[in-house]
DNA sequence: TGTACATCAGTGAACGCGCGTTCACTGATGTAC
DNA sequence: TGTACATCAGTGAACGCGCGTTCACTGATGTAC
């Protein structure tokens, strides 16, 4: 390896990509240290002089992972798309067909809630916010309102697209997804404010 | 190991409990079969005696487990159980601190999706069960909106379910399983029928 | 009833393999004098 | 400007370990004659 002045930041960063892909791709525990240092085209034996471990790097992905995801979606938000826009954009066919590019919520979860309390504080953190963003891009109640809202938005999304990916690549996969956005909005319409009068006592 | 008629059924009984816990409980790529057969009180070579590999004692965990919880939801349901009830033992405290013990899908959803594709048939059908089941024990609307809130809701369950565990036992983390509750409730309402009139206008 | 053999359920060592991690070493580039 | 040395980024073999799987073997129980 030709030596190169900034080589070594541009490097970590390359091997965070690869590591981000692979971790939702294939799970944490299945994406070894030598695969991921091939896929980024070097040898096992400099991935220690960029991280601690491998929980090290499982902790860097996330917070980038994490990040980028709110980002896209503060953006969004921000350019005028309504609640309904990224609902589906999360819970499409791309998204569950892709895992190794989507929210790394859905595809790891599970499995950060096994790894140590470092790596889930990282998580943690990013989880709110993420709840923090989707909640500022709804349409009605409070902000307490829509953060209880972003909350259940936020596990209906993740599990939807879970059960879609187990399912696989069909029509039934797709429906489920469908079902979810139409759920979503559901949630979302609950704070509508009324006009007037009430609806039939419940 | 005595020899002893009926021994053998009942053995492999025993390993499919323990597999059924640890697969919950770490994984199932965590979970390694000498590991599983010491907790059987058994040494790993009398596994292959019972299973074909690994994977097939994956497929037979599923069945098992999730005709389990299948039948007791139906059973809770049949003893005049309401959402509520139900909805509230699932996204509780103990629940969450219990995934050995708990809903397969919530723990292993994920890392099914990457098993091979008889083990995600085998998911599939106990999937679509549970969600006629919980369909059926929904007191509002036709059998299709039943069956699409079914599916939302079972969604928001292992999702909210999943959020949880990743925040940890502390109060932020019932907060979220609170709140999960409500949201499921709400949704399960959108279809209580209307005695008269009409909310405002959407 | 006694005996020889078959069957059963499981033991435990071994296989090749990939894991996370360590470390002595390489060779290109930067820098002090 | 030339030279000696430091630094940098990475190589690649090796470590101990646990994985899923295989297999020759054990010893208790069942059964045929």
């Amino acid at each position: 390896m030709r030596y190169r002045k900034g080589q070594r930041e541009e490097t970590r960063q390359h091997i965070i990509d690869v590591a981000a892909r692979r971790f939702r791709e294939d799970g944490i525990a299945a994406a070894g240290i030598a695969g991921l240092m091939a896929d980024a085209g070097l040898t096992n034996g400099a991935f220690y002089t960029h991280f601690e471990s491998k929980e090290d790097l499982v902790r860097e992905t996330l917070r980038e992972t994490q990040e980028r995801r709110r980002t896209m979606v503060e953006s969004a938000i921000d350019d005028g798309a309504d609640v309904e826009t990224w609902l589906r954009r999360y819970l499409s066919p791309r998204h569950r067909d892709h895992p190794g590019d989507g929210c790394v919520a859905s595809a790891l979860v599970a499995e950060i809630a096994r790894h140590p309390e470092a790596t889930r504080d990282v998580f943690h953190i990013g989880y709110e916010r993420m709840i923090a963003i989707i909640g500022r891009g709804l349409p009605f109640g409070t902000s307490e309102q829509r953060h209880a809202v972003a909350l259940a938005l936020y596990g209906l999304m993740i599990g939807t697209l879970q059960l879609a990916r187990a399912a696989g690549k069909n029509a039934e996969s797709d429906a489920i997804l469908e079902n979810g956005v139409q759920a979503g909005l559901k949630l979302v319409e609950t704070d509508r404010p009324r006009r007037q009068g009430r609806s039939a006592a419940g």
